[in-house]
DNA sequence: GGAAGTATCATGGGATTTTATGGAAGTCAA
DNA sequence: TTGACTTCCATAAAATCCCATGATACTTCC
């Protein structure tokens, strides 16, 4: 498998850890990884993770290190800092910071949510209502275009 | 670990010790590094971090350029002359110098922020105001651009 | 086709190791 | 010696590893 599909809820144990789904375990283990890059998203309601293949793009598009020139996109700055590696531990778990926890609501489960390269990680019920949401928006686009077959 | 991520705040102590992080202490030792080498940023509200090889490129593509652009070859000169190379103890830690403490305005306790290749030390609550500031930046940029999908 | 056995997974708890941090002892130079 | 700096040791808290268990999916064999 190459890309991050499906969602998948799992439970946070007191210890704050959680089993990434193994599908997605396998994923990043195809890139040759054992851990995962997680930061807030922009709005901040949820958590977005990837392989440090994703932030290594992101720091060689932005420039690297150049300490002459000042104008370093902000975005970066926020990213880099905000960003976090957690190793995926022998039982394919991971320790998400507390802090990153409550920004997005999180306690007691979380959904992992592919999106293809990367995927997200969201309180179970903020997901949902947000995927409601994303639903009514695209039949109604839809029904705007060809009023043709549903499904 | 091949990148420096994340935000972590330690505490200087009274002799002016400070735990560098243990996540950024292995991306250094990953590089075969027992020292960081610090230096003031440009603007001088914090200190500018990295390894020595970051360093080394950084003089490197200095010296490959033009030498009528006389401001560059005089700021890297700058750079390099406040630059220190602070070795990292037996128990991880380093002594900023207090010139350099004094220019960030960093007292008790400081930051340590990712900044991919390099890393930053902040004083805590005026990286926290610069975070703040670049975050809504990014927003409005965004805001101002497609309104569609989020991340 | 169905049942029993097998591998994989998510999850819990305890044990072990790292970390950050404080203080004491040792080193070196003026 | 005195003062600055460094190495060494101690400790509490936090992160990590290791093993056990129940559940599910997957095989294999009759």
């Amino acid at each position: 498998m190459a890309l991050f599909l499906s969602t998948y809820v799992n439970k946070v144990d007191k210890k704050g850890r959680v089993s990434v789904p193994a599908r997605f375990r396998s994923v990043l283990a195809g890139k040759g990884y054992e851990s995962v890059i997680i930061f807030p998203t922009v709005n901040g309601d949820a958590i977005d993770a990837c392989g440090m293949d994703v932030m290594e793009g992101l720091l060689e598009k932005i420039g690297g290190f150049d300490p002459l020139s000042e104008d370093r996109e902000s975005y970066a700055d926020v990213l880099m800092s905000d960003a976090v590696e957690l190793s995926i531990d022998g039982d394919g778990r991971i320790v998400i910071p507390e802090e990153m926890l409550n920004a997005a609501g999180i306690d007691g489960t979380c959904a992992f949510v592919g999106r293809g390269d990367s995927f997200q990680i969201w309180q179970p019920e903020a997901f949902e209502a947000r995927k409601k949401i994303a639903r009514e928006r695209t039949q109604a686009r839809r029904a705007k275009g060809a009023e043709a077959s549903d499904g």
